[in-house]
DNA sequence: AAAATCGCGAAAGATTCTTGCGCGAAAAGC
DNA sequence: GCTTTTCGCGCAAGAATCTTTCGCGATTTT
């Protein structure tokens, strides 16, 4: 797996432009980063190959769909051995209620992050389902009123 | 702006296959969801206008890239007034090592997720930048040991 | 200094994108 | 109940893009 040092300028400027948009045609990306379109494409393929581009998504608008509800929830364990968290992690990804969600360390086990069509369904979910959960301790919630910075997960000096 | 009720089975397919691979071509998404490529295209083109498609993104594999650290800090503020919170909500946007943000209700006021190239740089932040803000009360660090579950936004009935 | 390696860019064929148009089905109106 | 309108699909064709091949020059290696 290649290391940050194997990547060039443009390859950075590849990977930023493609975090600002995903869907740009390869002449319109080689254009961007001042190349032509066959090593940019080489280039493309190469951080995808190399796992630096993990994949492409579309994203979505979740009102408009229908989902009203945003939230976090901080779940703490009573038992944090690791067949314990690899059981609780197996169980997060069966619930389509939680969308990604993390390991940590800190206060608690395990950050969620959560999208229900309503807040019926999300106090359910938490009270049925997470809460009443095996080896559940803890969980806090925040609802989401709004979202105030969306940017990809790596930072580019401009 | 389109509701939910304006989408039909095919609209969905497409949310979900662009969701998953943002980068299909439009000729495979045709495929996939049982249409033409011309039609297909028009879908995606209404979708996008309408806002439910708000953009796309490549997914960054963060560590690759000598982002090691990446964690979510809980932030209460002092003062919770329109003002103040439209204030720190626009301090977020200038800090790179915040990624993402969302003001929430709950214990905290924020939730900052943040990635940052080591633990030194982090705590930097945390104690110079983000303690020493204006107006903050209290910040809870939750640093992540890994991801658990990595989906889109909507969750989709298979 | 010669050889090898590497990545760029031109060229060409394959694929995809994009538009225009005709068709049929469903909805609206008379 | 039948006509008219509306709507969205899919064919076809031209434009744009993708993808591969290959030669060239620059840098590195021996």
């Amino acid at each position: 797996m290649p290391l940050k040092a194997d990547l060039d300028a443009i390859d950075w400027k590849i990977l930023r432009e493609l975090q600002g948009d995903g869907r740009m045609t390869n002449v319109e990306l080689s254009n961007r980063v001042g190349i032509s379109a066959p090593p940019c494409l080489r280039r493309v393929r190469r951080l995808e190959e190399a796992g630096i581009i993990r994949g492409y998504r579309a994203l979505l608008n979740a009102p408009a769909l229908g989902m009203d509800v945003v939230a976090f929830c901080l779940i703490g364990l009573h038992h944090q051995a690791d067949a314990e968290l690899k059981t609780f992690a197996e169980r997060t990804r069966g619930w389509p209620i939680v969308r990604d969600a993390w390991m940590v360390s800190g206060e608690s086990d395990f950050l969620l992050h959560c999208v229900a069509s309503d807040l019926g369904t999300f106090q359910t979910f938490v009270i049925e389902e997470l809460a009443s959960a095996p080896n559940v301790d803890t969980v806090r919630t925040a609802l989401t009123i709004r979202r105030v910075k969306d940017e990809g997960l790596v930072a580019f000096q401009t």
